[in-house]
DNA sequence: CGATGGTTTGAGATATATCAAACCTCGTGG
DNA sequence: CCACGAGGTTTGATATATCTCAAACCATCG
């Protein structure tokens, strides 16, 4: 019995592309593994052994310079996928924000599995497609904007990603409370920026009564109408 | 008789995956097109009509803020594919630095067409995993690298991406000399820099006598090995 | 309760932006 | 052929956003 049967991101994962069967072969090569908060899955540099569909948690790609600084270079989240399939190397760090769980498989397996299969390969291409138009946009944060935007900018996109897929209730209050996966000094890693300069955006925010921060990782949006004049 | 036989990027496009027959089919929803250095393929937001292959010249793909900043979010060579496959929006402009030739589909026509030719939708998701990871590797420039570092790294980046084409002969010279396709103001966009920032980087290269500034447009590398140190 | 790690706040330093002027380069027309 | 003008570029002086260094603060966990 497939395992693929109870997955949670099973239809929207790239898994999505295959019928009963294929699913079958595919869970032969596949296998589950958890991840704790601060685990990585693969480092920067390093030989391509793996790729993995992310089923619960969230995690970050990153890179840095030979002397230590560091920058996110992508988050992903369920259903999205993570390595690089048909290349030798990684060229990003993998690590859990949260704990999460992953399926993985080996590169070389999922590599012949994929050319066999161009449905998949098609849902890997739309991807891959959409994850480089959001990567670009990104560039434009780095490269133009600044401290204020960013972090507004940042917010917003968190919104966006963390409220839709659990979508409880309430999504439609203007009042909106998010828990980040972040510590401050990740959102500094993601935004081109010092964690001082993170925490005195936050403080501001919150003194002008744009948002609230009841605890270190929540953050309510009181006025998204100002948040997002904020971002530029 | 098929233009595509004596297409210069035949080989190297993602073309290549196509047999005469397919070739002849491909070539009858495409169709060439010429650019003037400055003219614009496709806008930031549009509609996403068209796709197309580089056959020579240089384009810039960028994005913008409402007040007119600009980020320049890529840059495309002969034998790059350009534009939004599988998608409706286009997320960038995309115009000419030198003048160009390109070669063109209605999108529409090319999504169909690449769907019934796995060969050419996998030539398409070795590309675009290749662009995403060249498209991360210059986040970690646009977050954490300084002025110094950043024009040093973008002339490193000029020589891998501008001589090795055309090379004719003396590519093993230790003096390399290169035309940029770029404006000191594109080279600010490209950056995350201002002009002013840029042209001091330049001189003080010289200055240093790590370059040479023949002309405007032209750079000779003198010491790329203390290019090399300098970029980080 | 005290230690620990992350966060906030403060004061000062600095890299880069901004504003402004001088300077080339190249094409045009007198 | 030279003078002129226009666009791009360099250089200079100054402003400022962000970084850096340092200390205080606050939660959490033993």
């Amino acid at each position: 019995m497939s395992s693929c049967d109870q997955c949670v991101v099973r239809n929207r994962a790239i898994c999505s592309a295959l019928d009963a069967g294929e699913l079958d072969a595919l869970n032969v090569i596949g296998r589950r593994r958890t991840l704790t908060a601060g685990e990585s899955l693969m480092w920067e540099g390093e030989e391509s052994l793996l790729v993995a569909n992310v089923i619960e948690g969230v995690l970050k790609l990153s890179t840095g310079t030979e002397d230590g600084r560091e920058q996110i270079v992508g988050v992903v989240y369920p259903s999205d996928f993570i390595g690089r399939p048909f290349g030798s190397t990684t060229n990003h760090s993998v690590t859990a924000l949260t704990d999460a769980r992953v399926c993985v498989f080996g590169r070389r397996d999922f590599d012949s599995f994929a050319r066999d299969h161009p449905g998949l390969e098609h849902k890997l291409l739309e991807r891959t497609l959409g994850e480089l138009d959001r990567t670009r946009r990104w560039m434009l944060l780095l490269g133009r904007k600044s401290a204020a935007e960013k972090v507004s900018s940042f917010l917003l996109e968190m919104t966006e990603r963390l409220i839709e897929p659990n979508c409880q209730v309430g999504v439609e209050e203007p009042n909106r409370r998010l828990t980040l996966p972040f510590s401050r000094q990740q959102i500094a890693d993601v935004l081109g920026l010092t964690i001082e300069t993170v925490s005195r955006q936050f403080t501001r925010l919150k003194a002008e009564g744009i948002i609230d921060l009841p605890s270190r990782r929540e953050v309510v949006i009181l006025d998204s109408e100002a948040l997002i004049a904020e971002a530029g």
